[in-house]
DNA sequence: TTGATTTACTTAACACCGTAAAGTAGACTG
DNA sequence: CAGTCTACTTTACGGTGTTAAGTAAATCAA
């Protein structure tokens, strides 16, 4: 089965390519301490205060050493944003995989948007307020797994209407109708003095029943 | 009337009163100038472009005389926002005045609030999504004729309610709900590509039809 | 009118920032 | 063992907000 030739030749290739491999991991693995460093630092000082050369020296390297993982300081934050879109989305489906009626349903997932926008609000705010164009771009390798929360809510409007329980009529303006006003009470609350957190599930729990019984059938 | 050395006395005064008179109004022109150069660039480059050297360029003096007359970048850009807060009110507070039912001013107040965003949107970010903490601080003297908005909206739903034309309820809670909404509308178009302009009126409209469903008596 | 003082501004400097280009030590390869 | 490639650093440039020191002109007191 295995000729001298063969065995020497097969170990050198397995050698090459442990030896390839793991430099290869040690460049994932960099390249992922420098997105922790990040994503620590930014939730840390904000947008505002978000600096290359400060992530650079969190994790030991020089400042232009991040630009060999990177395209630039927009690109390292944008991959920041993404980690928080992983974890919106799944929140999102979370919720709207509970069982119960679809105003049930409609209502959880709104919660649940809500209750991400103020555990992280630097996130929220670059994700939806600050660098929302993002939402435009392909989505880039690596977060193939990144849930579309519009459509999350969507589908879950179509189900209830599907389901009867809804009023009939154009399903993306009830989903637009549900995501505006929720995401109207969190980026008001992160943005102003007027929704202080205090008050904020109170107002969304209001704000719900309005909606309801006009969206009810 | 007037004795020699009184008339000597008042034309000096004269004299020194309109030189004081003419410095200060040089002080003021000046402050304006920069306020004015502010306020174009910052709606040419936005929040993140914005740059003082840039606005002291424009009027030909040194970047530090700025610092003359305003006590920092952010106090400038405060002043630039102040005059959108001024237009912002005086757009609701007209929609507010025009005769008809409450939902039609409710409607027209929600409208002028659309379109200050879409006219504006580099304010509207400023004021309402990047630096809406502005609006938690004392109004600056020579801004008092600055109308409280979220207090022209407030008054629209109590007359609404009183007039029995909307169902009973917390007035704040109203208010903070039709707020949310178009805040919410307005904040995603100008952050996200979800909203493009073309629909915004039109779901704006839609939005309208729904909330009122939910609230008329 | 002249000397002192105040006013209004500038120059210089500091500590940051993002980023491009050039340099370098060490691992890998033929 | 020479040469190449990889991974990283050093250096440099042009920009930022802001503080402190310097300066020329206007104003004021005698």
């Amino acid at each position: 089965m295995s000729g001298e030739a063969t065995a020497v030749s097969t170990r050198q290739q397995r050698l090459q390519h442990n030896s390839a491999e793991r430099r290869a991991q040690k460049k994932l693995d960099l390249r992922q301490s420098m997105l922790s460093a990040a994503t620590a630092l930014f939730e840390r000082d904000g947008f505002e205060g978000f600096s290359l050369r400060q992530v650079a020296e969190a994790i030991g390297y020089s400042p232009t050493s991040i630009y060999l993982y990177f395209r630039d300081k927009e690109d390292l934050l944008h991959h920041v944003a993404l980690e928080g879109f992983r974890s919106f989305g799944q929140d999102l489906q979370q919720a709207a995989d509970l069982p119960g009626s679809a105003q049930e349903r409609l209502n959880a997932i709104g919660l649940a948007y809500l209750r991400f926008g103020l555990r992280r609000p630097l996130h929220y705010r670059l994700m939806f307020m600050v660098r929302g164009d993002w939402l435009g771009l392909p989505t880039p390798s690596g977060y193939d797994s990144v849930i579309d929360s519009f459509g999350v809510l969507e589908q879950a409007v179509q189900l209830g209407m599907e389901g009867g329980e809804l009023k009939g009529g154009d399903v993306q303006v009830y989903t637009s109708f549900l995501w505006s006003n929720v995401h109207g009470l969190v980026s008001l609350h992160l943005a102003t003095p007027y929704f202080p957190a205090e008050i904020l599930e109170e107002l969304y729990r209001q704000h719900q029943e309005m909606i309801g019984r006009s969206l009810s059938s």
